[in-house]
DNA sequence: CCCCTAACTGAACACTGTCTAATTTAAAAT
DNA sequence: ATTTTAAATTAGACAGTGTTCAGTTAGGGG
């Protein structure tokens, strides 16, 4: 077939997206194919590459749907929530992850060549999940403390990201922890209380 | 050819094993190769096979090794210092992760099908390292508070892994943190802080 | 009407893990 | 010394992957 009226180039990347987002959430990072996911839209492989270009633009691509779903869900669970919003951002990271397991851990299972900068639409949304934490934590800092918000928040968030990759790839199972939540809930407040504190 | 008697079946797992870890080290996980590692070793894609059963188990081979080789620096690292060994422990950690990149992340990259389990020699490669660090932390605790120091270690152990993770990966790069070890060590302080005061 | 150009295809290439029939060879048995 | 046996090793076949690109198709403008 040649030029089709019925999806325009950018509808096109749009389909492609979602149902490669879709077919990350089915069979995870290892075992997607782009070829899967040009069948099930009903064209063939190389509309995949006249469109992203690569497998990697691919998957940045997907990734970059993961992140957005994700600071949705986020959001949307901080929405209405007046006291311990810090809890409740916790849980909502790790509701969303377990939720969206291959979706999520494709996050992390995926790197650029050393040589290729992430592209700035992907910074950018890295950075916009990030803020968000930063504000929740400046919130429940004492006035004269807020400039630890930033620092602060990017190592919490790591904090948290290594208690929920324990939880979901079995390290935490392994060594008995039942509660990933709670332990790294505590952390955090841990840290919010000694920032909180004199120096 | 046929049997050959320069090599027993014990020391061909060993060849393989090594060879492999050097091309995981060199490649990583995205682009190792089992016909590679054979080629390397002057054997035929077969005989992996033979001997490993699996891609799967070849690879879970290889990141043992890795695990055999962080606890060995770790301990190095660890003997002869006498004050501030969490500091030590959790510079150790950091440097095995950067100088072996690629293995390092492999541990994490990989995973088995969800119905497989870890098997026991893995698991007790990991509670091993881990134990080396609940070590560590029940001597920096009060005699009163030792109960905490597994559930503590373990939830240190996932902080730490999450920011080394977004050292290697680029994260903190992109969110501006320039000292992730201060960062990490900083939060391993005030959780062992917290657990040393009342309750 | 024809031509042009953007869209789209699918075969070809080099690679991967996996399996297995066939082969080789050392050692054991005769 | 010769035969048998069984373990070790190979290499080709298979189905799958990402990637490329010469070729086909179809709509719009002249």
């Amino acid at each position: 077939m040649g030029r089709r009226s019925d999806h325009s180039r950018a509808e096109l990347r749009q389909m492609i997206q979602i149902e490669g987002h879709r077919q990350m959430s089915d069979v995870g990072f290892a075992h997607f194919s782009a070829r899967e996911v040009a069948k099930r839209i009903g064209y063939s492989i190389g509309t995949i590459y006249n469109v992203f270009g690569s497998h990697d633009q691919l998957i940045l691509s997907i990734n970059a749907r993961t992140l957005d779903l994700w600071q949705e869900h986020l959001e949307n669970r901080l929405k209405h929530v007046s006291k311990n919003r810090l809890k409740a951002a916790i849980h909502a990271y790790f509701e969303f992850a377990v939720s969206q397991r291959h979706a999520w851990t494709a996050l992390y299972d995926f790197r650029l060549p050393p040589d290729v900068p992430m592209p700035e639409y992907y910074q950018k949304k890295v950075k916009a999940i990030t803020s968000v934490v930063e504000t929740e934590i400046a919130t429940v800092l004492p006035e004269n403390r807020r400039e630890k918000a930033v620092p602060l928040a990017r190592s919490l968030l790591a904090s948290v990201h290594g208690h929920c990759f324990f939880a979901l790839n079995g390290t935490f199972a392994l060594l008995g922890e039942s509660d990933p939540v709670g332990a790294a809930y505590a952390r955090v407040c841990e840290a919010v209380e000694a920032a909180g504190s004199d120096s």
